[in-house]
DNA sequence: TTGAAAGCGCTACCAT
DNA sequence: ATGGTAGCGCTTTCAA
């Protein structure tokens, strides 16, 4: 492997003056540079980032650390992480948290010395836990995680402001019984979705026990909820699942049952996921910026890791907007 | 920051006992290695990666380089890798690659020093192109690539095969006038689809001259492949579109234009993406398992970092399969 | 403008 | 079992 040693060796000069002449610096003779150049290009010269990180103290590198995510969620965040990212001439590591928070903490530790801040996903563990507030401290952004967790600053959907919306369109379309189908109780976003659901239909129709449904966001759930429902022959004219997913799902097995969606039974979801267009009735649901969150998130970062303090700016909330479709009734 | 120097100090050892005892090495006295321990967990030491890298001169990182991809295709990909990367107890440093390839050449080089292997997937380039075959060598596996590029180690799906497959399907189904909706010429999937589709209508119909509308595997070109079919009211019995979104954008608008899907016009798409089985009808497609690629991709890049010579098993191609669905016929 | 040399934080070799 | 020390490949003072 060649290194900027033998580069200099072979260019005649000090490895020093070398450096200067590969890194552009201004202090170097015109012909000294050009026979530098030469020398490097000639033996095919690849500067060893590592090293230079070393020296440098910085990696010019960001650590994304991330759970386990369903398909268009992952790529949206990561497309808007890499693009200022990118922007900025640095370059992305990523650490996927399956499994504990002992784990990941394990993940973000490894990161040390090898990225110059870190973006972080907790889905359902605090930054103290994930050693995020220890002793040992890197600049950190927090993406979609408890607001004001650890002091740390953050980009987050307002999950509960989304939840509030869907709630209140079905009321306003005169939905009284309302069922709520839940994510895994250990996740920030689905809790915050079943408290919006929860004081709304407190405060516009008074009932302080809905019938909550359990889910776990994923594939199945969404019909094994709609199964329940129909067991228990419970009554309701109107079901907000916590995720688009298993609305679709609850969709397909209600109708299957002989329900007719958006009049008899209206159906709303969360995070309007490309297939929410596709299904019959197209489904009304929260759209929420997730590259959005990737983006800011980097930017936020990148400042931070300018040297500047970001105070209040720090605290980006970002506010989803309902997308009103066929299934909680005709277009208007 | 804290230093192994500092922990060293602190529990009355040199740095190399130190580095001995926190690295689990068996020749340190049990109650020196608690002492050392003490200390670190006291002074809250992390190792410094970027520089046990460069003494290790081994990084246990990995390098992936994907083009911009869409959704599933990205999150599934990575996810393949990463499990099996994970399992490894490496990391992944990703470098996306928008833009030209000389760009990509940058980004390819900027890794040398942080990863010990590279895995690429490079969609409209080749290895040479790349600099993966240059003087400066890092041990590379390629995705998805052109088989035998650079005399690289490959995975990569049959996307000729494939094509063959749902061409020969759509002929067994009657179909004796199929148009195809291409994909990017710039690409290596697109153009072994086309050609598979060719062999097959040279070989099946004898037509040597089909009618092969342009398309660029995004939203919207589906849409407008069909809009210029329509217009130009040519004859055609089958669709086989290069890409599944642009078959469901196609048949959408096939479908309001009062032809019947399924039996009027066959369609067929490539890549088995979740929505296809949403639409009505459902799509018949060529299902890849693509988290297969970044799988055996990675498995085979790590046996190479291992030193093995993969040999003949490092030319891996993954044979897709045939999805039958409702849009090209009643179920059997 | 150039070079010598001191690290960056760590591991690994060679002594003891 | 432990310590001293020479690097890993590079950047960056400090002198010249």
């Amino acid at each position: 492997m060649v290194t900027i040693r033998e580069v200099a060796r072979v260019a005649g000069v000090s490895v020093a003056t070398a450096s200067r002449a590969l890194n552009g610096l201004a202090n170097v003779n015109v012909e000294t540079r050009g026979r530098i150049e030469a020398a490097a290009a000639r033996l095919d010269y690849v500067p060893h980032s590592g090293a230079r990180s070393l020296t440098r103290r910085r990696s010019d590198t960001i650590g994304v650390i991330l759970p386990d995510l369903f398909g268009e969620f992952f790529s949206e965040i990561i497309r808007g992480i890499d693009m200022v990212v990118h922007d900025a001439g640095k370059i992305l590591l990523l650490g996927n948290m399956h499994g504990s928070p002992q784990e990941t903490q394990q993940a973000i530790r490894a990161m040390r010395g090898r990225v110059d801040g870190l973006l972080v996903m907790p889905p359902n563990s605090d930054a103290a836990t994930l050693g995020l507030t220890g002793g040992w401290r890197i600049p950190t952004v927090l993406l979609n995680a408890r607001p004001y967790d650890g002091g740390l600053p953050f980009v987050t959907v307002d999950n509960y402001a989304g939840a509030r919306l869907v709630t209140e369109h079905l009321v306003a379309r005169g939905a009284t019984r309302i069922v709520h189908v839940a994510g895994p109780q250990d996740n920030n976003d689905a809790r915050e979705r079943e408290r919006g659901f929860r004081d709304v239909v407190r405060e516009a129709l008074g009932d302080t026990t809905p019938l909550v449904v359990p889910g776990d966001f994923r594939d199945g759930a969404g019909r094994s909820a709609a199964r329940s429902l129909l067991a228990r022959q419970s009554v309701f004219d109107a079901v907000f699942s916590a995720n688009d997913l298993m609305a679709v799902e609850l969709m397909a097995e209600l109708r299957d049952a002989g329900i007719v969606l958006g009049s008899q039974v209206l159906v709303a979801g969360f995070d309007d996921i490309p297939l929410a267009r596709y299904v019959t009735p197209q489904l009304t649901t929260v759209h929420s910026d997730i590259t959005r969150v990737g983006i800011d998130g980097a930017r936020l970062l990148l400042r931070i890791l300018d040297g500047e303090d970001p105070g209040e700016g720090g605290r980006l909330v970002i506010a989803p907007t309902l997308a009103v479709r066929g299934s909680t009734g005709p277009a208007e």
